[in-house]
DNA sequence: CGACAGAATGCAACCGGTTGCACGTAGTAT
DNA sequence: ATACTACGTGCAACCGGTTGCATTCTGTCG
């Protein structure tokens, strides 16, 4: 007798709840579902519903997926989120999907044994989960995968990154608008070229910010820790920091890429810049590693940073400002971009009109003590 | 038409499947778990097993979770992912869940508004979604709602804190074990009182570790800024200084209880310390954020570290190495925190008899140089 | 006063797997 | 040759909701 009413462990059904209350199961459904309870009877629904509190009835959320093919779950892929820059991010789209009723199913693709094969993987169980729709935080701009997901006609929304070729544009924000709209008229079936929606940071305008700020204080020769190229953040910081420079009449003084975002990579990429013997005051990082990995050097050969030379870093992770010098930074609104991420794909899933397909926020400087006006310029 | 072979969207199903090459689809299913494999002719297995490739067939989780009731699914609660020592857990308990195929289902239960509201809304949630058990990281030693969740049934592993409340422990390790199983013999129904499975580092060898590191080198009169005495952590490691203090005759010569592990608290408690007009060499910080504060402080004061000055932190979170002084701070193997914690929750899934329904990690001291032989005693 | 519109509820199929049991066939023992 | 077993597969119920349609019951209008 114990198989009816299976209050053992999974809580009491819908059909315990009707049987309780002598309607049917229906009803019941119809009395807790907001959007059809106006199909039932006031007294009833109130009973109903007491009854439902009453023997504590949650609903079986993996019965109702299978009943209308909803999950309420999507799935977010990063590559680690031991990295500063993801905590927030996933903060802001964990908040958003909360407030929907929506969890996220997360995975870290930067596995030991290729990360490709692992975000095939995460992609794959995802897909047996059901989950409707993806958030890709994963930065590398060549994802094969990512093809393969979005012409399975999944809802897909890119943040941090994008997977924009072109690197000339002037104004992204107004473009990626537009670019969206142009697809959509052309043919209501999600393309399976051109840009995916996205929500990522106006890297043009954060190395803007931080050159302007370097101009300010008199520097003329500046230097570029780049990004890995394969990076969509890599490529789009390192041609912003270009356009910057051309705006104020300059050109690059030197310029390395570095092979991962990491601080051995930026000490790497540092060594090789003061190797090249061209002459700079100032060094422009993509990254916040990369450059305390350049700060290193730069203690380690004993030039004072900000006085021999100012450093600005890409992204104010934490603690930046515990550090010494105190690390200048581009800040990135990481925990907004989650959030508009995750509502860009729920209003997509709910079916809205689709405001914006692009989102690019507004980064900040944050002013602290690595920049200070350049020195009489010497070679190294 | 387009009903049948619901193709379009949610790809083959298994009626698909069984249709296309002519069996039951209780064949399919066979054929298709490793399980069950060998009840089926091997001819007929490598058939479905083909066409199901073919087909792309993949199996939807949601049918079969209501089927089986395993939604291969877990929930894991922390305050905030924001918090630098989360985002190893988390990476640990994915890496964990990922090999047995589970996804986490995760919720921030710091929110604006209470988070002991949040946690409650966030585990009703997770329950509708039949999570099949709770990875818990919330940090308050009084959650009311754990003691809800336990007596549901439902499986509870915690980490990086407990809900012991004996504070007399000499070894935690080999008495949790005998605890669990004294439980166990009493009734096979999960205790509503008395601890819960845990993953912890061991709090009192950590702050042994410290103390002994600074006797050392020499200090006598050593202070402690204790973390929030709600925090399971902040209690075990104030017990822990003080019963490292006594095995080397000493006794706290300064003691000031932070009201959070934050920077700011940090600050407030090493200001309170300085007041207090006791002498002492060296702070003991429970937590690297409270140590960055009494950091500051000290600066401030031109109380230089280490020499005037040793300050030991705990947790040793990123980029501790990059500020000045590099803080010495006592190492939590949290990756290895959460990688066990998922563990010991899917094998008491499997219904393992359970080897350990406690396990305590080694901490280590990572020296760096904040720490140094005391100065002659004076008087702040 | 009968017909009819509309509201409230019941019915049953369905979502896509899983699983205990029945059935048929081939192989083995007697 | 007969009885029995084991194996491979089909059958159908079931998991717990959702939803289009049928049915019943009011109340209203002609």
């Amino acid at each position: 007798m114990a198989r009816k009413s299976s209050a053992a462990v999974g809580g009491p059904t819908i059909n315990d709840l009707a049987l309780h209350l002598g309607v049917h199961k229906s009803t019941v459904s119809r009395a807790m579902d907001p959007a059809r309870q106006h199909l039932i009877g006031a007294s009833v629904q109130q009973r109903v519903q007491a009854a439902a509190l009453e023997l504590g009835w949650r609903p079986n959320r993996a019965a109702a997926a299978l009943a209308t093919g909803k999950s309420r779950t999507v799935g977010v892929l990063l590559p680690d989120i031991t990295n500063p820059v993801f905590p927030p991010i996933l903060r802001g789209i964990e908040d958003a999907l909360d407030a929907e009723g929506y969890f996220a199913l997360l995975a870290n693709t930067a596995r030991r044994e290729g990360g490709v094969a692992a975000a095939q993987a995460a992609v794959e169980r995802m897909g047996a989960m059901r989950v409707e729709g993806f958030i890709v935080a994963t930065a590398l701009r060549d994802d094969t995968w990512l093809d393969g997901l979005r012409n399975s006609g999944a809802r897909i929304v890119l943040v941090n990154r994008t997977n924009e070729v072109r690197a000339d544009a002037s104004n992204s924000a107004s473009e990626g608008a537009s670019d969206g709209a142009r697809n959509n008229a052309k043919n209501n079936r999600r393309p399976s070229r051109g840009p995916l929606p996205s929500v990522t940071s106006d890297d043009r305008l954060g190395m803007r910010l931080a050159v302007d700020h370097l101009a300010a204080l008199g520097h003329r020769r500046l230097a570029h820790l780049a990004g890995p190229a394969g990076f969509s953040t890599g490529l789009a910081r390192r041609v912003g920091f270009e356009q910057a420079l051309q705006a104020h009449g300059l050109t690059p003084a030197a310029l390395a890429e570095c092979a991962a975002y990491s601080i051995e990579a930026g000490a790497a990429g540092m060594v090789q810049l003061l190797a090249a013997g061209s002459a700079f005051t100032a060094v422009v990082a993509a990254n916040d590693l990369i450059a305390l990995g350049a700060l290193q050097v730069l203690h380690g050969r004993g030039i004072s940073v900000p006085q021999a030379m100012s450093v600005i870093g890409h992204n104010d992770m934490p603690l930046l400002d515990q550090i010494s010098p105190p690390l200048t930074s581009v800040r990135i609104q990481h925990y907004a971009m989650g959030l508009q991420a995750a509502r860009l794909l729920l209003d997509a899933l709910r079916g809205v009109p689709a405001g914006a397909s692009t989102v690019v926020l507004r980064p900040e400087l944050v002013l602290r003590g690595s920049t200070a006006p350049p020195p009489p310029v010497r070679r190294w």
